[in-house]
DNA sequence: ATCCATCGTTGCGTCCGGTGCAACGCTTGC
DNA sequence: GCAAGCGTTGCACCGGACGCAACGATGGAT
């Protein structure tokens, strides 16, 4: 009924259509309607050919099909031109505020193409915010006023599969696993830093850490869904060396606490205790390994996905005007 | 370059609106839209095709002239599938609003073609608005709540005038002088009377009047732009009597207080008088006069005039509902 | 990792709809 | 009564939209 008779089924729904929809909706089309406009306003319909460039007999023609279609006289004839009737009054009204509406949509489209008005959406690691917002995302959303943005806070696994199903457009994190369905746009390397708060014992050894000195201490660490856990883990592996965390969690600002006010220590980039460090609350000290060392903050979007003019623009602001993904 | 001035001339106004108007506006057409609704609902330009009855590719076109022509993506092609942008979504929006808008225009000029709606004008003597307001018109009026009517009240040639410059659609008149301009739709003879009140000397008489009984009596007549009073003075030439009127009025409401309270004699149709009649406050005597004989009440419009559906369906209800303009 | 089903797009021949020109009927003003 | 407008119609023509077939490309299935 539905695939073997398509053909019939496609020419009985185009029929039904022919007398329903497209008698009674399509009938009225934007170049129908302009010349019915043009004729209300010149009253005439050679003065209304005329200011639209063409010949009498073309617009004549036009008001004559929607009149047929319609079923309704649009204009009385009226010997000496030819004045809308109530129908075509009715017409020529919605005809009027569509054309202001329109004008109005035109002017957002407008807004769209020069990056003035849209809908941005990215996605960033817990480390990168209070770079973000006090720097390079406050200046462009304060460039421009009519954008929306939507910030999704994330671990470095979600943000990828954000990225890969849309719902972000571009995101800032930290650690990212090779991708090729991503590609990146900024890159530059952090290596990741053994933060503990000043006068911690690490901290007076007055050299380089190795993951065998954080044995004795009581870590903390991210959740395993994060970048940084992931190359943490490559490090142990590598070094042959086990790390048993006193404390998991998905909030590195828990962790930060954790360090800041318990005694602890945490491994993660430099920038994402930059606050901290410059109130002298906590510091990062070098770490002792090829691998902590190959971190890279970037700046990704889905590879081949199609950005809007806002999402490019915001593209390209944040690789050019945020240091921490500047390549030095 | 092809003829002279009018070819190069409309060349390049064509070019013009190439560039201003179609380049933004009318790029944006009906079937433009509707294609990339169903794209916006269907998630696929060739299941979008399938609904619309179209080839995908005829669809696939459209779309990207659209495109093209606004100078933005509409749609993200997506390998499986295709989703709008914002700027398509804001296009699918303004589509289905002026969709909903346009189904309620449509219905509206149904209910003009049925004649639920719509602007009827209509004019009358002053005679006809007694019968007229409580007959015919008020149950056309409660039969169709939503037409809306302007009564014109005048004399005969300010109506015919109204007539002429299609101010009012239709008339009711007596005593309509002949004019191939016109188009009478129903008519009745009256033969006019001789008003005055309850035992006046002229009704003492018990029979027909003549003008000259008149000349001994006090007259009240209306101003020369009635038909009424056209009529009159061709029975006085007719009939080689000089009629000296005590009253003018161009009030028919006027002269009837006139022959009600102060004893005077007013001449006019028997339907003109007809609730003072039924309350016994005046009576119509009858004339001893061919020309008086022969005056009639008319429903007329403007020859060659095409009404509007409205009007057509109270022209035919005026014909059949009015006792006064039926042929007896 | 490979295959293939499906998607969107493009080249090309075809056809329909809109258009311009000229002529006609009609109304209006001199 | 005549001429100058108007709106409309017959006819030939042209351009744009369409369908068909084939082509890259993508994503899931094996």
């Amino acid at each position: 009924m539905d695939e073997c008779m398509t053909g019939t089924r496609r020419s009985l729904l185009s029929e039904k259509k022919r007398q329903q929809l497209a008698g009674r909706l399509a009938a009225i089309d934007h170049r129908g309607l302009l010349g019915l406009h043009e004729v209300a306003g010149a009253g005439s319909v050679r003065g209304a050919a005329e200011r639209l460039g063409i010949s009498a007999s073309a617009l004549s023609r036009q008001v004559a099909r929607m009149e047929e279609d319609l079923g309704i006289m649009l204009l009385e004839r009226h010997g000496r031109g030819a004045r809308v009737t109530e129908a075509g009054a009715l017409l020529n009204d919605y005809f009027e505020e569509q054309r202001a509406r329109l004008d109005g949509v035109v002017a957002q489209l407008q807004d769209i193409t020069e990056a003035r008005r849209g809908q941005i959406s990215l996605g960033t690691g817990e480390g990168f915010l209070w770079h973000l917002m006090r720097g390079p995302l406050r200046g462009f959303a304060q460039a421009h006023p009519q954008l929306h943005m939507e910030l999704s806070v994330g671990s470095t696994d979600q943000l990828v599969a954000q990225l890969l199903d849309d719902s972000i457009q571009m995101a800032v994190l930290y650690n990212l696993p090779p991708d090729p369905r991503l590609q990146s746009h900024a890159a530059r390397r952090h290596p990741m830093r053994i933060v503990v708060a000043p006068g911690h014992p690490l901290h007076r050894l007055g050299r380089k850490i190795t993951l065998q000195d954080l044995r004795q201490h009581r870590l903390g660490m991210l959740t395993g869904s994060h970048g940084v856990r992931q190359l943490l883990l490559s490090a142990e592996h590598g070094e042959r060396v086990r790390l048993e965390p006193q404390l998991r969690s998905n909030s590195a600002r828990a962790l930060l606490r954790f360090a800041e006010e318990w005694g602890g220590v945490v491994i993660t980039a430099a920038f994402a205790v930059a606050p901290e460090v410059l109130e002298k609350r906590l510091v990062a000290l070098e770490a002792e390994s090829g691998i902590l060392e190959g971190a890279e903050a970037q700046l990704v979007t889905r590879r081949g996905r199609r950005l809007s003019p806002a999402a490019q623009q915001l593209l390209r602001h944040l690789a050019a005007h945020t240091p921490i993904l500047r390549a030095s």
